[in-house]
DNA sequence: TAAACTTACTTTGCCTTTCGAGGCATGTCA
DNA sequence: TGACATGCCTCGAAAGGCAAAGTAAGTTTA
C-alpha cells in the first residue's frame, strides 16, 4: 500500500499568506482578524471563521505564530503574534504569491485577437 | 436530505481563467496549452493535463468554447476558440481576479510592524 | 426582563478544485 | 529496438476552503 503524496493546489495558502501578514503589522485575535480581513480587501475577500480560526490553529503547531490569552470584559481573547518562523514562512508565501501573481498577469496581458 | 450549498473558494477558477485568456489570443489544443501555461508564466505556473483537459471539457459543455478536430501528420488535433458566451465568462473572470488581487495586494502593503 | 444581537472560540462534515499518475495510440530519433 | 515526444483522456486521492451549528457570555432594545 503505496501513498500517493499530491502537492498543493498552486494558489494556495493565500488565507495563511493574509493571516500572517495582518499579524506580522499587530499582534490581533482570531475574531478582529475575520473583520480586518473584510475591512482592509474592501469586502473583496470575506474569510469566515471556518477558515480563520482553523488557519491559526495549524501555523501555531508548527512554531510559526505564539498565543497569549487575555480577558477583556468578561470574555477571553487568544492574541496571537508572528514568531521569527513566522516571518520566515510569511516571507516565503509571499514570494510564492509575487511569482504566481506575476504569472497570471503575464498572462492576462498577453495580447489580445479579434 | 437537504444539500449543503457551499461557495466555490474564493481563489479558485484561476486555471479556467488561463485558459480561456490563451484560447481568446488564438486558437490552440490541448497538449499545447499545457506548455503556453509554463512558458508564457515563465514556469511560474505549472498545470498538468490532468487539469487542462477537464477544464477545456467543462467550458465546451457550458458554451464557452467551441472545438473542431484537425488531422496533423497522423494526429489528432482539438482545436478550442473562445465563442462569445466564453468572452463573456472571461470578462467576468478577469474582473473577479482584479478584486482579489487589489485585496490581496492592499493587505500585503499594509503597514509593517517591528 | 425577555428577546435578540454581538462578541469570541471551536468543530464537523461536505464539496470542489486541483493534482499526480497512468493508460492508450502514433510518430520520430538513435 | 528502445526511448522519448506528441496528443488525448480519466481515475483516485488530497487538501483547502466553506457554511453551519454549538457553546458561552456580554449588550442592547423593547
Amino acid at each position: 500500500m503505496t501513498i500517493r503524496q499530491t502537492n498543493p493546489p498552486f494558489m494556495s495558502g493565500v488565507p495563511e499568506l493574509l493571516v500572517l501578514r495582518l499579524l506580522a503589522r499587530q499582534e490581533m485575535y482570531g475574531y478582529e482578524l475575520v473583520k480586518a480581513v473584510r475591512v482592509v480587501t474592501s469586502e473583496a475577500i470575506r474569510l469566515g471563521e471556518g477558515v480563520i480560526y482553523p488557519v491559526l490553529h495549524g501555523l501555531e503547531r508548527n512554531g510559526s505564530l505564539s498565543a497569549r490569552r487575555k480577558a477583556v470584559n468578561g470574555r477571553t481573547r487568544v492574541y496571537y503574534s508572528v514568531t521569527p518562523t513566522g516571518q520566515q514562512r510569511l516571507d516565503r508565501l509571499a514570494g510564492e504569491w509575487e511569482r504566481i501573481k506575476n504569472g497570471i498577469q503575464s498572462v492576462l496581458e498577453s495580447p489580445q485577437n479579434a
